[in-house]
DNA sequence: AAAATTAACCTTAAGCAAACATTAAGTATA
DNA sequence: TATACTTAATGTTTGCTTAAGGTTAATTTT
């Protein structure tokens, strides 16, 4: 979970990244408005914890721009004003929350965890006519349901969600079977056969292709 | 549509009035438990939004009050984290849904919009021809009563409030038993047991399904 | 350039461990 | 003290991993 931190106070930035860190989220910081801006369009997060006063652009602003292009990503207001009016503000730009200064650590925490909460990984994931859909945990291939194990979904869901680019071998052994040193193993082998096998894929169409002595790598076509 | 906040705290009732007028309800407050039972007898409300912890009457109170006299207004229990076990206790004193605190303001729109989805009626949870009256705490499947214990009841409820998504072994302990940290515990299983025992699913049928090494799902087939 | 060699990958099947189902006995609760 | 909840023990199923043999592709040798 990658989470995007606007806000130029060095001090709550610090306490910001530091303790979402050892919760286990992947932190990005932007001191200003036209940095985050610029990130967000290059990058894609899964949160944004947005400051109602930084430099710049201000954080109302920053928020409409984002919305044009992206509606989906929840954004978190942190704001010292704790007047209403300015909430609807944040609300009506597209906001999905708000926050009063000062907060707790926890209490930011658990508002994280309820966005995350709701989103349960719905949103599809695809790679040709195959679909994902993490919250029902289920694949289809042409809208027909496809019966994979628990590894084997793991896997494919890596793949896909790495679509385009190269998983080399070592990757995928540590992020999917969090096996963190030199191993010499066939399971990732047997597991893309699986997966072959039931999606009905064959080697030499492309949508999962082997990179000989590196990795796989998953395209659409 | 015309909502009723019955709230103390002046800030919580502010965030609300103004959040949901912006959403194009007409709003009535009241910070205390008589004030808002006056309201309830002169006024007729679409939705109640309800503290559990409001002055002169208690919300639990309060609701069983409205309720000799309304048998059909939703009303929504406000709830802090560490008394939602109590707020069983509102379900059966009438209340149609509960919601904890801390929630995002989406969160809290998404729920009255459910009410008003299906109103005409207290909110009936149902999968396939089961059915769970939640204000009369009562399970029926095929019209004819099941005797579930509370936890049976609870943890029936939450598979099928999340209908169509995958409920961890992690969610369930969090929300149906309140257990916050990792420990390996086999309740889920038996309770798991007594469900399908009690209302006859046999485990290849797919009304609850097992996914292995995740957790459970309820589906209408 | 063809053949032989090697290395990486594909495929299959069997043993084994983990996860789940089920039952019963112990503990807490109302 | 009876009911419901939890733990523990046992049985069952599922699927992960290993291992071994076959295939393909790259490299070296002839």
């Amino acid at each position: 979970m990658h989470i995007l931190i606007v806000e130029d106070e060095l001090g709550i930035v610090q306490f910001l990244e530091q303790g979402l860190r050892e919760e286990g989220y992947k932190i990005t910081t932007a001191n200003d408005g036209s940095k985050a801006f610029e990130l967000t369009q290059n990058h894609k997060f899964d949160l944004i914890l947005l400051d109602w006063m930084i430099p710049k652009i201000n954080g109302l602003d920053l928020c409409k721009a984002i919305r044009i292009k992206d509606q989906k990503t929840p954004i978190i207001f942190l704001t010292a004003k704790d007047t209403v009016r300015e909430t609807i503000e944040g609300l009506k730009a597209g906001a999905n929350d708000y926050i009063k200064k000062p907060f707790s650590f926890e209490e930011l925490v658990e508002r994280i965890k309820i966005h995350f909460r709701n989103k349960g990984g719905s949103e599809a994931l695809s790679l040709g006519t195959i679909k994902i859909d993490l919250s029902k945990h289920i694949v289809l291939k042409n809208d027909e349901e496809i019966a994979l194990t628990q590894r084997e979904f793991e896997l494919l869901t890596y793949l896909i969600q790495n679509k385009g680019k190269v998983c080399t071998r070592n990757q995928i052994l540590k992020d999917v079977w969090d096996i963190n040193f030199e191993y010499d193993t066939g399971v990732i082998d047997v597991f893309m056969n699986a997966i072959r096998k039931k999606l009905k894929l064959k080697i030499e169409e492309d949508y999962i292709k082997t990179i000989r002595s590196v990795g796989y790598i998953a395209n659409d076509l």
